[in-house]
DNA sequence: AAGATGTAAGTAAGTGTTTACTAACTTTTC
DNA sequence: GAAAAGTTAGTAAACACTTACTTACATCTT
């Protein structure tokens, strides 16, 4: 067993917890909360489960010291605020295309995302709060400043933002969660989304358009009220609960 | 307790085992597979544990037996096939985008598949590789037809179905699963994405490109070629088993 | 340099509870 | 009266978490 050191590999706190956190990332986005086991975790990181709760007081806490540490937000947020200065659309765009495609975040930090969203959304609520609805928001801002700079056809800068993420996220959906095979390069597949969200949102020259229809209006409607209200059933019992 | 029969609410078969089905289905999306356990799903049922095991010999054959009864593709794709004769692209589409927008599937199926998808892949794949991208392989030969017609622009017509249904299942998951707020109604973010996407697709006169490079190509750069191949870590180890 | 000592790192072996699943029995219905 | 529908009361294993103990080692003292 003992390769490294010779007998026993006693690490100090912060080292020990390090690698308590990176076993248990594995199996909690390998297998999700409930379905990894403290054993399995100890097990793993290659020491005894007592040695995990003293770290750690419950499994839960170990959970959300995770969800904590990780977020792709940061980088990818400050490298979007560094290109939107330039206002090259098209840079920007592929930036954000290639980074997604090429698997930032990485499977398993999505897997892990997914996993918390569906099992302890108290925990990831929080996180997307603060992370992901902090991308939208200077994401649509550009847009919206795109928008008004004449540069991109009008409509909500939220909505198109989360229209162009969502055709990313889809296809890491898709090949990473649901295992459809996806038969081109990842450069392919950036500049072709890129191209279909920036054309679309390119403005129209004054030219008479080619369906039946008039839509080279942008904004849609606008005339309908947002009472959109599906009640949550939200499960508010929790069974065993520690200070 | 006995509210709709007199004493002892006693069903056939089938009937029975509807009703564990729909018990369970509504824990299963809501904790997960091995967040939902038996005894509450027989007491959602309103029956023993004991009776549950009957009709359903493991746990994991009524999870599978769940899987195997829902599915929103068929009645999804029986009326786009159909619209698909008219080659009114913008009906096609908006019908689309209305559907999942408005809650098909809903939620509870939503989660169901996610958490499938997470922690039984084994079960899941067959459904993914059945109805997913049987509905993708009809909706990108649709796309790839108008392609031809000379109605969109060329690129490759899966990419693009992707990228559509991208943009429609990423307001479900930000709206149903991450519960972000959507601040607005689902007609207009149908319209808005159906407009996106349909002005991005829409081959452009012979005109000169107004960005830098030029990006009036639309296929994308085929040179590279599809090597990716991660390995995946896909535990093969199982406890339990059953005939 | 050798020992004494305090403390942090670590563990073996539980605890009570929960879990998926079963055996053996009773009740209803045709 | 017999098959189908249902239950009670289990079982062995697995579970999150504890208790009570041992071991390694840096630092201080002599």
């Amino acid at each position: 067993m003992g390769s490294l050191t010779s007998t026993h590999p006693r690490l100090p706190r912060a080292q020990r917890k390090a690698a308590i956190l990176t076993a248990a990332t594995r199996l909690f986005a390998a297998k999700g909360f409930s379905g990894t086991k403290t054993r399995e975790i100890a097990e793993l990181a290659g020491i005894s489960e007592a040695l995990l709760f003293k770290h750690f007081p419950t499994k839960k806490d170990l959970f959300a010291a995770i969800l904590a540490q990780y977020s792709p937000v940061p980088r990818l947020l400050t490298e979007v605020q560094a290109l939107a200065h330039e206002k090259n659309d098209e840079q920007l765009f592929r930036y954000i295309a290639t980074t997604i495609v090429s698997k930032v975040p990485d499977t398993q930090l999505m897997r892990l995302i997914l996993f918390s969203a569906l099992e302890e959304p108290e925990l990831s609520d929080l996180f997307f709060h603060q992370h992901v609805s902090r991308f939208y928001k200077v994401f649509s801002q550009y847009i919206a400043r795109r928008i008004k700079d004449g540069a991109l056809a009008s409509c909500d800068p939220l909505l198109a933002a989360r229209a162009f993420m969502g055709m990313l996220i889809n296809h890491r959906l898709l090949s990473d969660i649901f295992h459809l095979p996806v038969p081109h390069s990842p450069e392919m597949i950036a500049e072709t989304i890129v191209r279909i969200f920036l054309h679309g949102m390119r403005v129209t020259a004054p030219n008479s358009a080619s369906t039946a229809s008039g839509i080279t209006r942008l904004g849609a409607s606008e005339s309908y009220s947002s009472k959109a209200s599906p009640s949550r059933h939200h499960s508010p019992r929790r069974k065993r609960q520690r200070s």
